[in-house]
DNA sequence: TATAATTAGATAATGATTATCAAAATAGAA
DNA sequence: TTCTATTTTGATAATCATTATCTAATTATA
């Protein structure tokens, strides 16, 4: 995995630091889609000199070379996702979680979406609203 | 149409005003789903004295009352939409225009993630991206 | 018309993201 | 391993969208 990215950085001519490194492994091994700011954070304790504009100069060429790719579900901040596969995602309005949505098969609605639109069509975000879990239950008290 | 605004304003306690109505009805009479910065120099030559913030505030209170909806479709700033029907959007990557996608089925799909998902389910957002007709022929020169 | 409450407009503040630039790090050659 | 051209980092300033603040103007109602 890691590998991975060593590679590809300097395949596509860019060079292979550690801030670069540490932040694509931040974003391998979670599942909640961080921000710049919630990278930064999680990079403090290991990487204290680490300035925010590195991360953000750093998601941007991850998502260039195609290793993430970044979310808008409607906050007034980008996130970032190592899991670059085609997923919905469902956001909850209370906590502000976002959370994956896999094991969904919506080719039927791309299909038919390609086949009715003049666009040519290169790709699509999915995004769902609503109380998460754990905020159901904190609200039933 | 107007007129719904007015009451709708009026029964939820906020006031009547022209530059509310002025706000709404350039979104109800165009589908290029505008930005704030949009609708305020759109509004420039009719209402010179209008103010930026009271777009923001406007449009804020139209989400609230329920008469548009608000679209973030990659983009670094919001988009309003005065058709609060649920449609797909579909953005062009080279002139950022933003199109509606009409007469589309998207039910099974939205069931689908309903029955797979524990959130509590209170709405979604479907964006495509692509090439629109207008660039497909400008790049074919 | 008089009045209380709300709003508009001007402008400052905020927060996310991007730009700038000198010092440090990387990669490849010697 | 050392040297060196090139890139990157971190600090910081700048930018851009959006929000907050405040007072004069407007609205709704009596
Ligand atoms: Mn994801
Ligand atoms: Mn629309
Ligand atoms: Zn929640
Ligand atoms: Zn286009």
């Amino acid at each position: 995995m890691e590998k991975n990215v060593t590679d590809l950085l300097r395949e596509k001519g860019f060079k292979v630091t550690p801030q670069r490194l540490a932040i694509y492994k931040i974003l391998t091994m979670t599942k909640t889609h961080p921000s710049a700011e919630m990278i930064f954070s999680q990079l403090q304790p290991s990487y204290p000199t680490m300035s925010l504009a590195t991360v953000y100069k750093t998601v941007d060429i991850l998502r260039e070379i195609g290793m993430i790719q970044v979310l808008n579900a409607g906050e007034d901040s980008f996130r970032y996702d190592a899991d670059t596969s085609d997923h919905p995602h469902v956001r909850c309005m209370e906590c502000g979680r976002v959370d994956d949505l896999h094991d969904i098969d919506f080719s039927d609605f791309v299909d038919g979406v390609a086949k009715r639109t003049s666009y040519r069509l290169t790709g699509q975000q999915f995004y769902f609203y609503g109380i998460c879990p754990d905020c159901q239950k904190r609200s039933a008290n």
